[in-house]
Parts: C-alpha cells; structure tokens; sequence
DNA sequence: CTCTGATCGTGACGCGGCGTCAGATTCGAG
DNA sequence: CTCGAATCTGACGCCGCGTCACGATCAGAG
C-alpha cells in the first residue's frame, strides 16, 4: 500500500489543497449567515478549525478571501458561457444561451449558500474585479464582437455594448432572484430583448 | 450689529449645519485620495478640526457618512431629472434628456472632487441604498411608466424596465469617464440607442 | 444682566479585530 | 534515522473604533 498515486502525491499537497477549500466553503457560510461587512477574519477562521497563522499562509485578508471565491464563482460559470458561444449559430441564439445560462447559474447559487441577506448587500457575482472576472468580460466583448463580425449584426462599439449587456443581466438577475415565484425565464426573455432590439437601433460603427 | 435675520436664526444652528457641511467635505477629500476602504473615521475628523465625540454626535459611521454623501448626490441630481421629465415631450426625449443630464453630472461630480481613484473603487453615486436613491428610483420607474401609459412606447414590466435603464446608464457612464477625450455625447447616444430599441422589441405586458 | 437647564464639544479610555513571529511540529528526501 | 524545509500554533502588540464623564457654550426665563 505505498502511493496509490492520486492528483496531489504528497500528503503536504493534500493538506493545503484541503485547508484552501476548508476555508473557501468557511467563508461562504460566514458571508452568507453574517454578511461581508461584519463577517470577521477569525469567524471564517473558527468555521475551519486552523490556527490564525495558518490562515494567514493561505490569504492576506477578508478582502481576498472573497475575491478568491468571486473567482471561483467566474472560474465555474466559464465553461457555460463558452458552451453557449459554441452551440450558438447567430447573435441571438448566442445572447440568448448566455443569459439563460446566467440567470440559471445566478438561481443555483442563491439557492445554495445564500442564506437570504438583505438586499443590496455584497455578493460574490458582482462588482468585484479578479483576474476571472476581466477574463469573463473579455470573453463577452469578443464573442459579441465576433458574432457582429459574421454579419448576424451591426457592429457597435463592442466595448459599451458588452458593458450595457452584462449590466443589463446583472441587475435584471439581481431582480429576478428577489421576484417570486423565481422565473428564470422571463427574465432571459426580458433581456435578450431589450438587448436583441438595442442592437438594432444602435449608432453604428462603420456607417455603410 | 444685533441679530442678522440669516435662515438659520440660532448660532447653535449655524455651527451645527457648519459642522455637518464640514465633516461631508473632508469626506468627500478623503474618500477621494485615500478610498473608502482605508479611509479612516480619524482620517476624517482631522481635516474637520473637530473632536472625536463631535463627529459622533452627528455621524454614527463611515458609512453612515457615505451614505449621506450618495444621498447628497442624489438630492442635487433630482432637480434635473425633473426637468428632463417636464421638458419631455415623449418617450425618446424623456430618456434623451435624463441620460444626457445623467452624464453630465457625472462628468461634473468626477472633475470636481474625484482625485482619480483606481476603477472599481466604491462610489457615492453607484450601489449604495439610501431613501434618496431609491426616490431617484421611483421616480424613473413612475416617469417611464407615465409616458408608456401616453402609448408613446409598448408597455412592458416597469420595474424591470427601470432596472435595466438605470443600469445601462450608470455602466455606460462609468465606462465613459475612463476615457479620453470625454465624451458625454457619445455615451449618450450609444444608452438611449439602446434603450430605444430595447423597449421596442421588448415582450410586451397585455398583448392587444 | 444673571441664573439655569440643556445642548454640544472634548479626549482619554477600553474593547475588539488584525496581522505577525518565534518557537513547535510535521513532512519527505537522502 | 537525520535533518532541513515547509507548515502550524497562538500569544502579542498595534490600531481604529465608539463611548462617556466632564467641561464649555448657548438660549431662554426672570
């Protein structure tokens, strides 16, 4: 029974892998159950049964604790979002994937671990800026850049038209999960319109 | 030289509006060189000259304090949101006029005092909740409402509808003042565009 | 003007959260 | 088994926060 040989060999490894999503899932209880203003270092650090200095070797603060998990957030919804892009065959089947996959994804993990907070408060799926994040935001701009390119659509400045899109599904998804009962749907079908009819009676880049 | 008949009659009144003028402005100052998060309550204090227990007899918080700068922000933009509303003659020129002022005072509020932050950063005029931002809400939400009702433009769900433009315009603004040269025109065009188009094909409320 | 209660200003104080660091412990390569 | 490096531990000092007992100032009554 010598190095059954798993992902992470050394059992070094296996502790710090384990203490990292220790202390992610910690935090998201925390933030969750207290709210990010008056959760503290050491509530997230009592939940994982470390010490304090042990903590500290993982992250330098609160703050980057739960950028890491709006990251993890982002590093999760990726592969929706590029699954959308690839089975689209057009601007809208494209915005369309996108959103709904969102406004799915937004549901799921308000069910999960949100244990309802009051409104407005700081969530890990807005307004935070990690390298995730701006990869997100990257890949939007270029689909949508790239899916105009084809002809599906005029072309408009990509950079204010992906902005006005994830600012649409942010906050018409923040909506949606205070409506009851929760209609994924017709909160897609209420963006992707504004969006769809936005797009064709937007200035036009190259006027031709 | 007995009694100068000012709005403030008492002398108590005077220092009392003094102080609170006081402690906004070095907040404002502060919050724009160092940022929210490691400004400092003492940070403020100081450059007001008063003592610790005087700040605490009218803010109970940094928070708090930001909080009332958001909503003195608010009440000075209301006044103009009015104005585009009464000036209106329909729907476009409604959300024309809003927007464009929108921009503008955003591009004021940001020469004025904003001592270039890091993007990103928390700002008086985004995501705060306060009673004058929500009555900003409202009143958009009413406003585009009324002039739907005119049939100037399909019905669709209100709130969502005011959601949507609200977040349209305040990304789109954030995203304006990052560049150069500013160019609030051009915003403006590219938000009611969108807004524009979007109510037009958006699904609409009774079907008739 | 004086007196008096009330309001407001002052700053030292105690509390609590933060991040560190010297020492102990555990791992793993040789 | 040995030893150096990586990791853990928790007591400690620091710093910002909000309070509160006391003093100063004001406004109104007499």
């Amino acid at each position: 029974m010598s190095q059954v040989a798993y992902l992470p060999v050394g059992k070094r490894e296996q502790t710090k892998a384990a203490n990292r999503r220790s202390i992610l899932d910690a935090a998201r209880e925390v933030f969750g159950e207290l709210g990010y203003e008056s959760a503290t270092v050491r509530d997230i650090i009592r939940r994982t049964g470390l010490s304090v200095g042990a903590f500290y070797n993982y992250y330098r603060s609160k703050e980057e604790v739960f950028e890491a998990l709006a990251d993890d957030g982002a590093r999760r919804f990726r592969p929706l979002l590029r699954a959308a892009y690839e089975t689209a065959d057009g601007f809208e089947t494209y915005v369309r994937g996108a959103i709904q996959a969102y406004f799915d994804f937004l549901a799921d993990e308000h069910e999960n671990w949100q244990a309802r907070r009051p409104a407005g408060e700081r969530q890990p799926h807005t307004h935070v800026q990690t390298p995730e994040m701006a990869a997100v935001f990257d890949e939007i701009r270029d689909a949508l850049a790239e899916v105009m390119e084809r002809g599906d659509a005029p072309r408009v400045d990509p950079d204010y038209l992906a902005v006005a899109c994830i600012a649409i599904s942010r906050e018409i998804g923040e909506r949606m999960l205070q409506r009851r009962p929760l209609d994924t749907r017709a909160a897609a079908d209420f963006a992707v319109g504004m969006i769809m009819g936005g797009v064709a009676a937007l200035p036009r880049l190259y006027a031709d």
